[in-house]
RNA sequence: GGGGGCGUAGCUCAGGGGUAGAGCAAUUGCCUUUUAAGCAAUAGGUCGAAAGUUCGAAUCUUUCCGCCCUCACCA
């Protein structure tokens, strides 16, 4: 099949190759370029607005729009920080300079020396002195164009939306969509943020095993992956928490990590099977210290990466202004299934009425249930749930009142669940108790298998300590208004096309 | 895995049994302050894939592939 795009832009860098212009530079060569966006904000302008003269900028960047009038272009160039317009004049380019530019399209990266000045029409331009291209781009870029309507409304035709494509090729996504490369910086932002915090508190950042040889620390099914020397299997790890905990029994007082978990569950705009999670542990703290650190970090994070505490979320609007409500997992219960968690009959006889009771399973998971139906989706602001039954919180130390309850909080925003925490579990022996439960169990995501190691690790000992586990990906979606977890995931997994994908992608044997 | 929606030109979309359409983009020509630049002409498609119904299928049916939403699943 005949590829015009391809061929013709294939044609002009030949034909520029021909001339002795390299289409794929190896450098600029007029100077040191400056971002776009600091060239624009160093500008300085006359009283009348116009730049003042002698001004000399240097930028490089991809052609976004290109409005040729045959002896003169106008051009959009854009760099990570910012657009500006260039000017090409004939006359002023010179022979080189005009066979690139009249050899140039969208999506082509140059590099441009020029003074600035006010067009007609007020926009700021550069006119080019120097006009060098750095790289040919044989597939044409989506191309998107604005359109201001006399009433100032913007009307944006060719958006770049198809949810697909924008996923498999993320590159375009970010080059075009301006809001999609923002969303990703404001995840890295958040990243930095919660690091640098932990970093001034002491914390050490480390790096525990992803491949684990019993998954555990959570209860999700593992990813299988087999080495193939020592002839075993091997589990991605589904959380890092129980070697986190060793580190703490090895005299590290302040851990964190933040990195990639893999579950082997299902996909959902809440759910990427690998996502992002930090997860710290603390020495000689507990769960309310650590609910004071995660205020700390979330609204924080908010008024970084935000500038304020408030977010748009769907329809909500949620408020990450320090205090955090707290409220009482049982108090809950009451509250949103409308009947009390210790009135077993009355509970099972609900779940079954939801269908949500089967018989293998103990109460408080039954319960449980219930609390996730009814009163999850209810937690829209952002909210602490605290002490949560013992039986579904096998990592969590017990309350000295009262021990089917522990000391842990899950913070949620928005329904979802954000962050977890607990006052972690150190008797060795009541922890053996749990583990072996687990296995016992007729839970098939339950582990088959009791980490003897970490049971002996604790044996030796390890001081009180609260630990917390964030899910980066979710705070950024609150934090961006994302409803999709893959608005935030630069890759999100999608299933591999056979065949010619939408893109098109057939390209390859043609060189 | 269930239900619903979608897949047509590089991008965004229309067309719903009778030889494939628009805007932008592309090609050619004109145009040295344009900005969805303009004017004129031209080219571009296995209508996601396969099978079926039909004289005839982008259109109807079935299966398959992929994506989105939703339910289920999901510490």
């Amino acid at each position: 099949m005949f590829d015009e795009y391809f061929e013709v832009r294939l044609e002009k860098a030949n034909k520029l190759r021909e001339a002795g212009v390299n289409p794929f530079a190896l450098r600029f060569l007029h100077g040191t370029r400056i971002p776009v966006g600091d060239a624009l904000a160093n500008l300085k302008l006359a009283d009348d607005g116009a730049p003042e003269q002698g001004q000399v900028f240097a930028i490089c960047g991809r052609v976004e729009r290109l409005n040729n009038m045959g002896k003169s272009m106008f051009l959009h160039v854009s760099d990570e920080t910012g657009r500006v317009q260039i000017h090409v004049k004939k006359n002023v380019a010179g022979d080189d300079g005009w066979l690139v530019a009249e050899n140039l399209d969208y999506g082509d990266i140059i590099g441009v020396v020029g003074e600035a000045f006010r067009t007609r029409t007020g926009e700021i331009t550069l006119a080019v002195s120097k006009l060098q291209i750095l790289t040919k781009a044989l597939r044409p870029m989506p191309i998107v164009k604005k359109e201001t309507l006399e009433d100032g409304t913007e009307v944006v035709h060719g958006a770049f939306k198809d949810t697909e494509t924008r996923y498999r090729k993320r590159y375009l996504d970010l080059n075009v969509n301006k809001d999609s490369m923002e969303r990703f910086r404001v995840r890295t932002r958040l990243i930095s943020f919660i690091r640098r915090t932990l970093d001034e508190k002491g914390f050490f950042e480390v790096e525990t095993p992803m491949m684990h040889s019993i998954p555990g620390g959570a209860k999700a099914k593992p990813f299988i992956t087999k080495h193939n020397a020592l002839d075993m299997n091997l589990y991605l790890r589904i959380a890092p928490e129980l070697f986190l905990k060793r580190l703490i029994v090895g005299g590290f007082e302040k851990v964190y990590e933040i990195n990639r978990n893999f579950r082997n569950e299902g996909i959902s705009t809440r759910h990427n099977p690998e996502f992002t999670m930090m997860e710290l542990y603390e020495a000689y703290s507990d769960f309310y210290k650590i609910a004071d650190l995660t205020e700390e970090i979330v609204a924080g994070a908010a008024e970084f990466v935000l500038g304020t505490t408030t977010v748009q979320y769907g329809e909500w609007k949620l408020d990450f202004k320090r205090p955090l409500k707290r409220a009482k997992y049982t108090d809950l219960f009451r509250e949103y299934v409308g009947i009390s968690f210790d009135n077993e009959a009355a509970v099972i006889e609900k779940a079954k009425a939801h269908e949500l009771y089967s018989p293998k399973l103990e109460y408080e998971v039954i319960a449980n249930e219930l609390f996730e139906e009814f009163v999850e989706p209810r937690l829209i602001n952002p909210t602490f749930v605290t002490h949560y039954p013992t039986a579904i919180s096998p990592l969590a130390k017990r309350c000295d009142d009262n021990p089917d309850f522990v000391e842990r909080f899950e913070l949620f925003a928005a329904g979802m669940e954000l962050a977890n925490a607990f006052s972690e579990l150190n008797d060795p022996v009541d922890q053996r108790g749990r583990f072996t439960k687990q296995v016992q169990s007729k839970d098939e995501e339950a582990p088959t298998e009791v980490d003897e190691d970490y049971l002996e690790a604790l044996e030796y000992g390890m001081p009180p300590a609260g630990g917390l586990g964030v899910g980066i990906d979710r705070l950024t979606m609150v934090l961006t208004g994302c409803t999709s977890i893959r608005d935030v995931v630069l890759f999100p997994l999608l299933k591999k096309v056979e065949g010619a994908p939408a893109g098109g992608e057939t390209k390859e044997a043609k060189e």
